[in-house]
DNA sequence: AGTCGCCACGAAG
DNA sequence: CTTCGTGGCGACT
């Protein structure tokens, strides 16, 4: 099992309404390697079923989608957080701290 | 083997 | 805002 898919594994553990951040995934993978992890996601393999769009920036800032740092992908990850009932405006999450997930 | 070039990031300036 | 460090991976040679 590489890093993507120890990477992939944890993401899906994420409960619906909830967020994580890339930081935290390193640390709970023994590492600091924050930016492989997004690497990692942005090569997930399955977009229904591992719920990429849960991770965010650790300051809460919503972060990218679909490879991409703005644009329509990215306001489809928004939706999808807003329909699980995750509060974003202005490209960030409401009561970051309230709803972020530390597995 | 090694190198090089990404990055949905983070910290510091 | 801007750099700068950064880890792991894929695509090369």
């Amino acid at each position: 099992m590489g890093f993507d898919e120890r990477v992939w594994a944890l993401i899906e553990r994420i409960p619906r309404g909830r967020v994580t951040t890339y930081k935290i995934i390193a640390e709970r993978l023994g590492s600091k390697a924050y930016r492989a992890v997004g690497n990692a996601c942005r090569r997930n393999p399955n977009a229904p079923k591992i719920p990429g769009h849960r991770v965010v920036n650790s300051d809460g800032r919503v972060g990218g989608y679909m490879g991409r740092t703005s644009g329509a992908q990215v306001g489809r990850k928004i939706k999808m957080l807003r329909e699980e009932g995750v509060e974003v405006e202005g490209g960030r999450v409401l009561n970051f701290e309230e709803v972020l997930f530390r597995f």
